[in-house]
RNA sequence: GGGCCCAUAGCUCAGUUGGUUAGAGCGUCCGCCUGAUAAGCGGGAGGUCGGUGGUUCAACUCCACCUGGGCCCA
């Protein structure tokens, strides 16, 4: 027995019993282990961040990854999926930070480092486990992949795996300490990561001045003007800088009453007040070396600078350096090496000393200056008076633009020089480059585009982060003789297996110098994006033993966009000098998932869609099926709840309503899949429209799995929903109903059934990657062999049932289809009307042969007694068309394309059978010979004169209305079956019941169809007999109305 | 400031190496069906393919610029 649909189960119930036959079966880990460890297909789970709660986002991007993996798997590859989840980083220290209503990092310390990671590990571990946490949204969306043995990344095995790889980048000599300029907080006292400086820009209003800087070694008092918006870091400047092929005038500029000479870019003389008159012009290059007065004395007086004053012998010039714009400004950029990153590099190639005047916790350090120890922002004002009054301040206003502030605490950032440890990732770039070549990207842009050019614009990684809950940085240092140790392993400590790696515990560990000096860790830990690109390896707590980690590289990973300098370039970076090859082969990307209205979805804009509550609504498999069916997984699409019940009905209410036709009548004849019919054989004695249908199975088969094979996954499940939506229910189910309710067991009733199941069959699988609950719901209610789907192969494509010329006759009859039901829409005829005949007008003979197959579907399906075929050439009612083939004339004419186009549209009936005969036409345009061959005109029917006519697609049919009493008797008799149906299924009947018809009306032509159809009616309506006997008003019968004429009807149930 | 992606019907999306009626689903309007029925089907209306310029016999498609959106990086 097929279990029926009688009550209707939600997506929701049908998913938790087959979660539960999942976990009480063991499927996943069967599924798995069932498939070779000869052939494996490796995957990596790029690891989320376990912190806060996942997001519909969260479905999307593990559904794809979850699809390839069931592809892959069905597909008799063995592929483990081990979880992962990222612990360490900054965004699990704010969440204690907050709990514990800390503001400064000094108080995580006076709290105890030790505490405070405890309970970062306590909340990362927690997230994982708890309710609507990872755990149960990977199991309730069905996504496979082994959490019971994750990779963890703050496990001591995972760090030391971690430990290893820095040695072995130390080994090589790529780690190195250095000074970077990063964006800081001065408020956190922390360097925030691009990402983070990403989070935090808006709009915000600076000061805005222009400063003079007076030239030295010149007879009349000249002065470089300079434009700069952070005052401040006027204290700490070294010299000024301009581009080197720019065009510098001096300008006399005189305004109010005062007139002076400035110095300048030419291309910004506009910015100047006043009178302005160019008295001298040279390139910025012909500038360099010219010496200025410091605006300040304070480095010279404040002690703390006293050791660095001869370094400034040097400063105080103007280099010329590229960077320099000429957008906004003078053209002219102060220079404060401290507090730019340009300004760095050029100081390091000038050998300028870098001037850090400000503290780590943003108060000025400068002990002469009335600005010591005033916060380096407040200070602005004051600076800016204090140049006034030096007459030194040529212009000051405030100006609105973007400026990062910290996304946490939402203090303007500054630019500021730390010390940093970086990986010096620049050494092996075109490694790196080379080996993205090998990596096939989907999209295919992303290799050369996106990533490409990250990877070409490389710059060192710096790895080091001054924060606690991170993988400790194993470097230590003698403080004597500043002599590097990299630990690699757990045991170099000389510590118990159980000891903690984190901090604070290591940095307790100290070695003994050779020079006798005692080595401390340096106090950092490393980017949390070093744990997650480690995974390959570390996941294994690999630690060297072979010349590659186990499953090396992996065929398969995926992950957001945002990625490309996350996790797939840190992946890339650190394994491939490792390993020496790309760690990834395939790669699908995913974009972002908006809200319905197209905006980013995020707490504060309140738009954050939830996960659990769209599947316990819709069920797994249809948001699954609709995330990546709605558009290619690369780009960002809107999430619309809408769309989602709509796919839900038309894809999965079809197949259930499809699969419950097949139950009802199955049961009925106690169907029982024939033997033969599983191997395809009888294949040619079966109905056309079988055929039909088992060769659209079969290129649907190949096209699922070449579309799986090259990374496609939107391509696939449309096709699946197409084939389900329009060929399985809309055609062939309604082509066929009759077959399975009517008529006698037989080779024919059986092929019927075969097929059916065989489609159902087919699809449960060709879909289980995608909607692996549904499928495996239908593959078991199938009477599947195996105890889930997700055992069973992917179907393979039996190419004999492909069938390219029935697929196109069929679709031909489709077409003819419609254009009988448009005309019938135009003359308001019904369909149970039948029509004497329709007309089509073909190209030849062969023509007519294919569609004499499928004459009878036709037939059938817009009721018509006749279809006559006419070869156009031969028949002068049929008006014709002829239109030039653009695409094989245009490369031959060239530019008289259009002439002769022109020129085909207007021939005459005549000239258009002569070319249909003879196959060549020639023509004489504009005095040039032409010669149409075959193909180069395509002829079509456009009328046949005293009929209906509709086209399409090159399709003409005709449809002749005339209507006879003959046609219409057979059209009265069709209603009255349709009465009597309905009055089968008033009366409760069930379908199976055999009746008695009793029939009167007072119009006479309602009764003689009734007799002269009396055998269609019976066979339709199940009736041994059809009486009249005249009881026309007790309240056995049913007064109905046919076509306006009343008629009474009584059914008697027989036993 | 740099890089990449995107813009096609009211909405969500297709659109083959450039080739002549630009498609589908939803929505809307009209109609059908009633033994798959808490379903199903058909038909109609709806588009200057973001804008401007260029290449070409021919541009939604190729090129340049512009506008608007998104992401990443400075």
């Amino acid at each position: 027995m097929y279990p029926e649909l009688r009550t209707s189960v939600s997506p929701d119930e049908r998913e938790h019993l087959v979660l539960r036959s999942w976990k009480e079966n063991n499927i996943f880990r069967r599924s798995v282990e069932v498939r070779s460890a000869e052939r494996v297909f490796s995957f990596y789970e790029g690891p989320p961040t376990v912190n806060g709660t996942p997001g519909i986002h969260h479905v999307f991007s593990r559904a794809l990854k979850d699809v390839i993996c069931r592809y892959k798997t069905m597909c008799g590859y063995r592929v483990e999926r081990k979880a992962g989840w990222d612990t360490h980083g900054l965004p699990v220290e704010i969440a204690i930070e907050k709990e514990l209503g800390f503001r400064h990092k000094q108080e995580i310390e006076a709290y105890g480092v030790d505490k405070f990671n405890a309970k970062c590990k306590e909340l990362v571990y927690s997230n994982i486990e708890r309710d609507a946490g990872w755990r149960e949204l990977t199991e309730r969306m069905g996504y496979w992949v082994n959490m019971d043995d994750p990779y963890i990344t703050c496990t001591n095995d995972y760090i030391e795996s971690v430990w290893w790889a820095l040695k072995k980048f130390h080994d090589a000599g790529l780690i190195y300490k250095g000074f970077k300029i990063q964006p800081y907080c001065p408020r956190c006292e922390k360097a925030l990561s691009s990402h983070e400086v990403a989070l935090g820009y808006r709009q915000a209003k600076d000061p805005s001045v222009y400063v003079k800087f007076k030239r030295k070694n010149v007879e009349q008092d000249e002065y470089f003007l300079a434009w700069t918006t952070t005052p401040w870091t006027l204290l700490a400047n070294v010299a000024l800088a301009v581009h080197p092929d720019v065009e510098y005038v001096t300008v006399i500029n005189t305004r109010k009453d005062k007139t002076e000479r400035l110095v300048l870019a030419e291309a910004l003389v506009s910015k100047l007040e006043g009178e302005v008159e160019i008295v001298d012009r040279k390139k910025g290059k012909e500038l360099e070396g010219q010496q200025y007065e410091p605006l300040f004395d304070y480095l010279f007086t404040s002690k703390e600078w006293e050791a660095r004053t001869i370094e400034l012998g040097a400063a105080y010039r103007i280099v010329a350096d590229t960077y320099v714009s000429t957008e906004d400004g003078t053209g002219i950029v102060h220079q404060a090496p401290a507090f730019g990153e340009d300004d760095y590099r050029v100081a390091q190639r000038e050998g300028f000393p870098v001037i850090i005047t400000v503290a780590g916790d943003g108060s000025i350090k400068l002990s002469s200056s009335p600005y010591h120890g005033r916060f380096f922002k407040d200070a602005d004002p004051d600076i800016m008076n204090e140049l006034k009054q030096k007459g030194l301040l040529y212009r000051r206003e405030t100006i609105e633009h973007t400026y990062p502030f910290c996304w946490r605490c939402d203090t303007a950032l500054l630019y500021y020089a730390r010390n940093a440890w970086y990986i010096r990732v620049t050494e092996y770039k075109n490694k790196l480059v080379a080996e993205n070549k090998k990596i096939t990207w989907q999209p295919p842009e992303m290799r050369d585009g996106r990533f490409g050019n990250w990877l070409e614009d490389l710059k060192d990684w710096g790895i080091s982060r001054e924060r606690f809950w991170g993988t400790p940085l194993p470097i230590w240092v003698c403080e004597t003789c500043g002599k590097q140790k990299c630990v690699g392993s757990a045991a170099e400590l000389g510590k118990p297996k159980d000891f903690d790696l984190h901090k604070p515990g290591v940095d307790d560990v100290t070695f003994t110098c050779d020079c006798g000096g005692v080595m401390h860790r340096t106090p950092e830990v490393i980017d949390v994006w070093f744990d997650s690109g480690s995974m390959p390896f570390a996941q294994h707590h690999f630690m060297g033993e072979t010349a590659k980690p186990l499953n090396y590289p992996a065929d398969y990973i995926s992950e957001g966009v945002d990625q490309t300098r996350g996790w797939f370039y840190t992946l890339h970076a650190i394994n491939t000098f490792l390993f020496g090859e790309a760690p990834y082969r395939n790669v699908i990307v995913n974009d972002m998932l908006l809200d319905k209205k197209g905006q980013k979805m995020s707490k504060s804009k309140g738009n954050i869609v939830n996960p659990f509550d769209v599947m316990s609504k819709h069920g797994a498999d249809a948001t699954r099926w609709y995330l990546l069916s709605a558009a290619v997984p690369w780009k960002p699409r809107s999430f619309s709840e809408d769309d989602l019940g709509e796919l839900e009905r038309k894809l999965f209410g079809t197949l259930t309503n499809t699969y419950g036709f097949f139950a009802l009548y199955a049961n009925i004849d106690h169907y029982k899949r024939s033997e033969v019919a599983a191997v395809g054989a009888h294949h040619a004695a079966r109905a056309e429209v079988d055929r039909w249908i088992l060769s659209k199975l079969n290129s649907l088969v190949t096209s699922c799995r070449a579309d799986f094979d090259a990374y496609e996954v939107t391509r696939p499940a449309r096709a699946i929903q197409e084939f389900v939506a329009e060929e399985l229910s809309n055609w062939y189910i309604r082509r066929n109903r009759r077959r399975f309710w009517k008529g006698e067991q037989g080779e024919d009733k059986q092929a019927a059934y075969d097929t059916l199941y065989e489609c159902l069959l087919t699809v449960s699988k060709l879909m289980s990657p995608i909607a692996p609950f549904f499928s495996d719901w239908l593959y078991s209610a199938l009477g599947g062999p195996l105890d889930s789907i997700h055992l069973d192969a992917y179907p393979e494509t039996n190419a004999a049932l492909i069938d390219p010329a029935l697929e196109r006759r069929m679709e031909a009859a489709q077409i003819v289809s419609s254009l009988v039901r448009q005309m019938r829409e135009r003359a308001k005829l019904r369909v149970r009307q039948p029509l004497a005949r329709i007309l089509i007008p073909v190209a030849d003979r062969r023509e007519i042969e294919e569609l004499r197959y499928v004459e009878d579907v036709i037939r059938d399906e817009v009721n018509v007694k006749r279809i006559e075929f006419v070869e156009a050439g031969d028949s002068d009612v049929i008006k014709l068309k002829a239109k030039a083939n653009f695409k094989s004339l245009g490369a031959r004419l060239g530019k008289s394309m259009k002439n002769v186009a022109a020129k085909v549209q207007k021939l005459s009936q005549d000239e258009i059978r002569a070319y249909q005969t003879s196959g060549s036409l020639a023509l004489n345009v504009d005095g040039e010979d032409v010669t149409l061959l075959r193909g180069d005109v395509d002829v079509t029917a456009e009328d046949v004169e005293g009929w209906l006519v509709s086209s399409e697609r090159g399709m003409t049919v005709a449809l002749d209305t005339h209507m006879t009493p003959e046609l219409e008797r057979e059209g009265m008799a069709r209603e009255f079956v349709n009465r009597v149906q309905n009055l089968r299924k008033d009366s409760g009947f069930d379908v199976t019941d055999r009746i008695e018809i009793h029939v009167s009306s007072s119009s006479e032509e309602i009764m003689d169809a009734v007799r002269a159809h009396a055998r269609f009616i019976q066979d339709e309506t199940l009736a041994e007999s059809i009486s009249s006997n005249g009881d026309t008003a007790d309240e056995g019968p049913a007064a109905v109305e046919i076509l306006d004429r009343p008629v009474f009807i009584r059914l008697s149930r027989l036993r």
